[in-house]
DNA sequence: CGCTTTTGACCTGCGC
DNA sequence: GCGCAGGTCAAAAGCG
C-alpha cells in the first residue's frame, strides 16, 4: 500500500505541469488532469475521479512533501492543487492545528470513501468488459462456424448422395467423399454444436445449407473459432461434449479417418537457416530427411506456453538457396505486428485447405487440376503425397511476372486483408529477407520481396475459387484482434485493414 | 542461471 | 512382425 502510494505520488509530482490551475477547492473535483492515472476504466468520469482519489488517498505524505518543497522553492512550483491547499490553510489562515486535523481527517475520510465507491466502479466495469469481451468471442466463433457451414454444402454431399454420381467421374466421388470427411472433422471439432444438413447441391452452388442449427446458448469455447486449422494440431482434442451426443454417420466416418493437419510450406530464397517471420521459436529437433542432405530442423513456438505451432525448415534439395519453411498449427496468442502477416497467411491459405474447398480437393486428386489453369500456378500448389494436406507458396518466382499479369506493386491494392496494415505492415515484416543480411542489401531487397509475398500469397488465396473459406478465416482472425495486441495497436483504428490477423486467437 | 541448441533415443504410422 | 521414415522427447552442452 505505501508503495504505491509513493508511487503515485512520484507521478502526481512529475504531472505538475498539466496541473496548472492554481490550487482552488472548487476546481479540484471538477478538473481532471490526471488523466493517466486511470489504468483501466474507460469511463469518462474516471479521471476526474481518479484525480480525487489520488490527491486524496494520498493526502498525507503529499501534504508533507509538498510543504517541504514549497518552502525551497518560488509559489508558482507548487501546482499540486491538493497538497498545496492544504498547507496554504495551516500556513496562511492561522488555523490550529486540531482544527486543521479534523479538516483532514474529515476530508481523507470522504475521499477515502469515494476511493472506495470508485475501486467497485472500476471492479464492475472490468467485469463488463470482460463479459462484452467473451460474448464477442463467441459471436466470432459462431460466425466463423456459420461461414464454414455454409461452404461446406457446396462440397459435400450426405453419403447417399454418392450413389446418384455414379455417372459422374470416379474422382469426382472420391473428392467428394473425402471432402465429406472433412466436414465431419469440422462437425467435430465445433463440439457438436453445430449439425447441418447437407442439401444436394452442385460444387457451385451458394446455398444455404437446408439446415443449419446453432447452438447459440451454449457457451462456446473460447477457442470454439480459434482454429479451423488446429483441428488436428491439437489431435487429441478428441470432443468429450460430443460423445454425449449420437453421432451422425458422417461423424462417425470423421472417428474413422485420422485427423489430418493442414500444413502451408512457403518457398523462400534466403542464406540464412531461419527466414524470421516475427515469431519466437524454438528448436526442438532435426533430422536427416530422405533424399536430401540438409537437414531438416524442427521449431516449435514460444511466444507463449502451449502454443501448439510449429515449422520445419529444410533447404530445397534442388536449389539450397531456398529455404522451405512449413508452418503447422495455429498460435493461440497475440503476435507482434511483424508475425501477422504470416501468421494471417499460413492460417488463411491453411483454412482455405481445410475448409473444404472444391478446387483444393481438386488439386489433390488431380495433380493438373485449377491450379494449373492459373498465372500462379507454379506459386500456389497443394499436395496430395503428404499424410497432411498442404499448400506450398512458393516465393522464389519473379514479382515482375507476376506484375504482368496482376496489380499494381502498391501496398494500396492488396485484394485480400490478409496483409492487413496494407504493405506498410509488410514492410515491417521481415520474412523475406535474411537477417543477417549486410543492412545496406535489406531496403531493396525488402521492398521487391514484400512485393513479392503481397502478390504471391494474394494470388495463392485468390486463385481458389473458393477462397472465401479462407477470407472467412482471415476476417475471423482480424475480427479477433485484441486491442491491446501490440505497442502499434493505433493502427488499429487505421482505414486501412486491421494489421493483426492471427489465427483466430482469443484472449 | 536461464534459455537455447544439439543429438541420440524413443514413439508412431505406414508399407511390405 | 519388421523395417523405414517422420516426428518428438529429453538430457547434455553451449551461450549470453
Amino acid at each position: 500500500m505505501e508503495n504505491r502510494h509513493h508511487r503515485e505520488l512520484t507521478f502526481l509530482s512529475s504531472g505538475g505541469d498539466f496541473l496548472n490551475p492554481p490550487f482552488d477547492h472548487t476546481t479540484r473535483n471538477t478538473d481532471s488532469p490526471i488523466k493517466e492515472m486511470d489504468f483501466f476504466s474507460s469511463s469518462p468520469s474516471s479521471p476526474a475521479t481518479h484525480k480525487t482519489n489520488n490527491t486524496n488517498h494520498h493526502h498525507n505524505h503529499v501534504g508533507l512533501q509538498d510543504h517541504t518543497h514549497r518552502q525551497g522553492s518560488p509559489p508558482y512550483v507548487s501546482h499540486h492543487p491538493v497538497n498545496t491547499g492544504l498547507n496554504l490553510t495551516c500556513a496562511s489562515t492561522g488555523l490550529t492545528k486540531e482544527e486543521n486535523g479534523e479538516n483532514h481527517e474529515a476530508e481523507l475520510s470522504s475521499i477515502e470513501s469515494q476511493l472506495r465507491r470508485l475501486q467497485e466502479e472500476n471492479r464492475k466495469l472490468r467485469t463488463v468488459l470482460d463479459q462484452i469481451t467473451r460474448s464477442y468471442t463467441q459471436l466470432q466463433a459462431q460466425l466463423f462456424i456459420t461461414l464454414q457451414k455454409q461452404k461446406l454444402p457446396q462440397n459435400t454431399e450426405a453419403n447417399g448422395m454418392v450413389s446418384e454420381q455414379k455417372n459422374v467421374d470416379p474422382a469426382g466421388v472420391c473428392r467428394k467423399l473425402e471432402v465429406v470427411n472433412e466436414a465431419s472433422v469440422c462437425d467435430e471439432k465445433t463440439d457438436g454444436e453445430v449439425s447441418v444438413c447437407r442439401s444436394n447441391k452442385t460444387d457451385d452452388d451458394d446455398e444455404a445449407p437446408q439446415l443449419i442449427k446453432l447452438n447459440l446458448g451454449k457457451q462456446a469455447c473460447p477457442d470454439a473459432a480459434e482454429d479451423v486449422l488446429d483441428r488436428s494440431s491439437s489431435q487429441s482434442w478428441g470432443s468429450s461434449k460430443l460423445e454425449e451426443q449420437p453421432k451422425t454417420a458422417e461423424q462417425v466416418s470423421a472417428d474413422q479417418i485420422p485427423l489430418r493437419k493442414a500444413r502451408v510450406s512457403v518457398r523462400a530464397r534466403s542464406e540464412a537457416p531461419l527466414i524470421s517471420d516475427g515469431c519466437q521459436w524454438r528448436k526442438y529437433g532435426q533430422k536427416m530427411a530422405k533424399g536430401n542432405p540438409c537437414p531438416r530442423a524442427y521449431y516449435r513456438c514460444t511466444m507463449a506456453v502451449g502454443c501448439p505451432v510449429r515449422k520445419q525448415v529444410q533447404r530445397c534439395v534442388e536449389d539450397k538457396t531456398v529455404l522451405i519453411t512449413t508452418y503447422e498449427g495455429n498460435h493461440n496468442h497475440p503476435l507482434p505486428p511483424a508475425a501477422t502477416a504470416m501468421a494471417s497467411t499460413t492460417s488463411a491459405a491453411a483454412a482455405m485447405l481445410l475448409s473444404g474447398s472444391t478446387a483444393s480437393k481438386e488439386a489433390l486428386t488431380n495433380s493438373a487440376g485449377y491450379y494449373s489453369s492459373l498465372p500462379y500456378a507454379s506459386m500456389a500448389t497443394l499436395s496430395a503425397s503428404a499424410p497432411f494436406p498442404t499448400i506450398t507458396l512458393d516465393l522464389t518466382q519473379n514479382p515482375n511476372a507476376m506484375h504482368l499479369h496482376r496489380l499494381p506493386p502498391h501496398a494500396t491494392t492488396f485484394p485480400l486483408p490478409l496483409h492487413a496494415s496494407g504493405g506498410h505492415q509488410l514492410l515491417g515484416h521481415p520474412l523475406f529477407f535474411s537477417q543477417k543480411l549486410p543492412p545496406a542489401a535489406s531496403p531493396l531487397l525488402h521492398a521487391r520481396q514484400t512485393s513479392s509475398m503481397v502478390e504471391t500469397v494474394s494470388a495463392a488465396i485468390a486463385s481458389d475459387p473458393n477462397f472465401t473459406s479462407a477470407l472467412a478465416a482471415a476476417i475471423s482472425s482480424i475480427i479477433g484482434i485484441p486491442s491491446n495486441n501490440n505497442g502499434t495497436g493505433g493502427a488499429i483504428g487505421s482505414p486501412q485493414l486491421p494489421q493483426s490477423c492471427t489465427t483466430f486467437s482469443t484472449n
